[in-house]
DNA sequence: CACTTGTTTAGAATCATTATAAACAAGACT
DNA sequence: AGTCTTGTTTATAATGATTCTAAACAAGTG
């Protein structure tokens, strides 16, 4: 199925808990952000099995290596993830702490003018923070 | 003096690991970066005596509320912090997981096109990784 | 000096994350 | 099928940054 191939492709087995992790991460119409804790929990009331905590993280890790998964660049004292890979940027609502995605198409395009010998840009990423 | 000053106007009172600090942190020509944990090793090297590690968490997080640092969004297993609170942006080097500023100029206008109602924008922040 | 309140301190507690090492499962081969 | 190798899962322990605690201490006020 899907992301048997999709595991595969990447070098990954596709392992009884990594299917079920995928069905809870990507099996949706709307990208998401999460923390390993949420989405425990969502595997928790998703499916009726126990995956072990290390597996979740473990799993978290290798789907961001591949790229299918990426960390948000926020402080918290929990880590964020979000399925939505593509380039995109972040309003963060400082009162409510909550993350908001932008379109591409919200921000205009960016001119990093300045380059660091031997370096390479692997992203660029917006982090508009916002207040009443 | 000058740190007293500051501090008073702020309902902080001039301790004397508050001034210490204050040394250490605002008494540079440059702004820089820094975790708690380099610091310590700053403070350290430059006083005899020795300062809690609690104290410095608490002084840096009460002089982070006051505006005087400001922390830096970016995943790392360790917070860190900026003496640089004018809004700028920031190249991060993944590999030695270090942090560059960059001039206001090294990157072009940003044109936020969408809104959020009842929110004003405090800030925008451009976070570019670099990789080899 | 006495009093109040804010601050410092060492050490303990917390909590997210990572490491360990044994049990287990996938894929390849015969 | 069975065997072998290698990758994966698991529970648990370890790590490490940060926060909490509560007692000692210092600043500011009168």
């Amino acid at each position: 199925m899907k992301y048997i191939d999709k595991l595969r492709n990447s070098g990954l087995r596709p392992t009884k808990q990594r299917l079920q992790i995928c069905e809870v991460l990507f099996n949706t119409e709307k990208t998401f952000h999460f923390t390993i804790n949420e989405l425990e929990q969502k595997i928790k009331d998703k499916i009726d099995n126990k995956i072990s905590l290390a597996t979740v993280y473990n799993t978290v890790h290798a789907f961001e290596k591949k790229g299918y998964l990426k960390q948000i660049p926020i402080n918290s004292n929990q880590t964020y993830f979000d399925t939505n890979v593509t380039d995109h940027h972040h309003f963060y609502d400082l009162k409510n702490e909550k993350l908001i995605d932008l379109e591409n198409s919200d921000v205009g395009p960016i001119n990093i003018k300045r380059k660091i010998n031997g370096k390479k840009i692997k992203s660029v990423e917006v982090l508009i923070k916002l207040e009443d």
